[in-house]
DNA sequence: GCCGTTTTCGGCCCGACTGTTTTCAGTCG
């Protein structure tokens, strides 16, 4: 997919724009389209001119220039930009609190254009000659660069929703505070964090500001005003505050949650029909009359539209699904009916079939599959054949005593450097259910990856491909494959695919997994648990999916028992046929 | 640069906080 670079590239040119001062609208404009672009499940390189205009955000020139990059690897418009201001002065505006109007002046009167030359300026106090910057100006640039340097990427969901949960409860301790909630990016289950949204209603917003300033973890101050404060805590991640009046909490719910496209076309929707929204509430434009706002339902509701959950609020189509009323039912966590993906002491898992089970019970479930490695995994104690065999012994007679509840006999078998599955056929086709996965030779060519992946989904026997691009968020990133023609592959086979729950994983994505679902393709939801613990992992799975549009009847693990192994069942044996036809 | 149940041209979301300012521009979300 070229949806990555062509984003990266609209990006730029809007950077570039803000330096020039253009249009701020031409500039929201590539801003709005290189979103869109990246949360789409299409390749853009491969996409017809017409269809690329039906994009939200692409019109005629934006089309033509996608067109031009898939010909010929590059957008006039763009190197010429590139001439015009060096490209390095795009990082300046990377620093926190220095903006483009700054990055223009530095250029323009210092011919300043890289984070070097900033930092040297800055510290010899070379900058209070421009108009506009003085000594504190000079100390935030300072301090700005200290931090980009430190490095405020973005950060794994799973790392910050416990921290985030933290904080809350801390600020909840405040006894001013009525409602309390997450907002921002955790409240849309983004795959990674960059700031952490909090908001709160008070009759003493000072109060809770203060409280807020001073908790233990704070490293330092941005920001501290009576309805709004910033902070950096210990763990690198900013942490915004936001105070209102109860009766304005839905309103500010919707503003905090984002995304911030998707408010600037709820906001535009309500300026057409005579109204508008901010985070107080829904005000009628003729008279300024607050007709809502008390309840995050109420701003959807005045502009006719159905509730959008907070997953889909990406402006990525959601609008437009809901205006037809088309938007998705989307699949929630009580649908789930098992875990297929799970390992015991057998291989790496630290618990017995028992233990599990007792788990997997009190979470409401009706199966869940055991999924120890094979034998090639030698560091995680895989099974060999024999050991296997065994095993499934034991899974069957536990299941003759079992009521209302089913373990499933399989493995999570690897697929071997050289594109070879880890058991035989003969082993394989004595287990209810068989995953796949990658676990070494990482570095292969893009051809050699997906080439391992697509002969384990001709596999008859292979049930489900696990974590198929093998990412781990912030250590390792995913394998060179080529994603298309896998899905392809997936769809060709009836192969399943899973989003693996793992909060460092979430692997498919949701753009991969709303493709999957528009080829297709069936989905597992699965959480890899080696600890019984990890069943928790499942909302994040969930969240993805959420994320993907993915409704109920897309998951394989919503169906109960008997129809998740009639379906198992015929595809083996449609494979099969394709197999010896 | 996009977009249209008032428009194919003329609009384009809205507000908080900071620093350098005597009333506001810049930045951010």
């Amino acid at each position: 997919m070229k949806n990555q670079e062509v984003a990266r590239i609209f990006n730029d040119i809007a950077d570039l724009l803000e330096i020039k001062g253009e249009n701020p609208f031409r500039i929201r404009a590539y801003r709005r389209a290189a979103l869109n672009i990246e949360a789409l499940s299409k390749d853009v390189s491969q996409t017809s001119k017409d269809d690329l205009r039906k994009i939200p955000g692409i019109g005629q020139d934006l089309a033509g220039k996608i067109g031009e990059y898939t010909e010929t690897g590059r957008i006039q418009a763009y190197e010429s930009l590139k001439k015009e201001i060096p490209g390095g002065l795009s990082v300046l505006l990377s620093i926190p609190g220095l903006g483009p109007k700054t990055a223009k002046l530095l250029f323009e009167q210092l011919h300043i254009t890289n984070l070097e030359e900033l930092e040297r300026y800055a510290q010899e106090h070379k900058l209070s000659s421009l108009a506009g910057i003085k000594e504190k100006t000079e100390v935030n640039i300072l301090k700005g660069i200290g931090m980009l340097k430190r490095g405020m990427e973005r950060q794994p969901l799973g790392r910050v929703l416990p921290i985030a949960n933290d904080i809350l409860e801390q600020i909840g301790k405040d006894p001013s505070v009525r409602k309390l909630s997450i907002a921002g990016s955790i409240r849309r289950w983004k795959d990674t964090i960059k700031d952490i949204d909090v908001l709160a209603t008070s009759k003493d917003p000072k109060s809770v500001m203060n409280t807020f300033v001073h908790l233990p973890q704070v490293k330092e101050i941005l920001m501290h005003g009576p309805t709004k404060s910033s902070v950096i805590i210990q763990e690198g991640l900013q942490v915004d505050l936001r105070v209102v009046e109860e009766e304005s909490f839905g309103a500010a719910l919707a503003y905090f949650t984002g995304s911030k496209a998707h408010n600037i076309r709820l906001r535009e929707m309500a300026v057409r029909s005579g109204l508008k929204i901010n985070e107080y509430g829904i005000f009628r434009e003729k008279d300024n009359k607050k007709i809502g706002g008390a309840k995050e339902e109420e701003v959807y509701k005045n502009l006719d539209l159905p509730y959008i959950p907070p997953e889909l609020r990406e402006d990525s189509g959601e609008i437009e699904a809901a205006l037809q009323g088309k938007l998705p039912k989307l699949v929630e966590l009580r649908d789930i009916k098992g875990d297929l993906h799970v390992h015991t002491k057998w291989s790496d898992g630290s618990h017995d079939f028992d233990e599990l089970i007792e788990a997997a019970r009190e979470r409401g479930y009706e199966y869940i599959a055991i999924t120890d490695h094979s034998r090639g995994l030698g560091i995680a104690r895989g099974l060999t054949p024999e050991r296997l065999i065994e095993e499934k012994k034991e899974i069957d007679a536990l299941n003759k005593r079992l009521r209302g509840f089913t373990l499933l006999a399989g493995t999570e078998v690897d697929i071997r450097s050289n594109g070879e599955i880890d058991f035989p056929d003969e082993i394989l086709r004595m287990l209810d259910i068989v995953v796949a996965s990658i676990h070494s030779g990482f570095r292969q060519g893009r051809e050699q990856l997906t080439g391992r992946l697509i002969s384990a989904m001709k596999n008859p026997y292979v049930s489900i491909i696990a974590h198929p691009t093998g990412r781990l968020i912030g250590e390792r990133d995913p394998y060179e494959l080529d994603m298309d023609e896998i899905l392809r592959a997936a769809q060709a086979t009836g192969t399943a695919i899973e989003i693996n729950a793992y909060p460092l994983r979430l692997d498919l994505n949701d753009v991969y997994a709303k493709k999957a679902k528009e080829m297709g393709i069936p989905i597992a939801i699965s959480t890899d648990a080696h600890v019984k613990t990890q069943f928790e992992y499942m909302g994040y799975g969930v969240s993805i999916a959420r994320r993907g549009w993915l409704e109920k009847s897309d998951i394989l693990n919503t169906l109960s028992y008997a129809s998740l192994v009639r379906a198992l069942k015929k595809n083996r044996l449609n494979k099969n046929t394709r197999a010896s036809s």
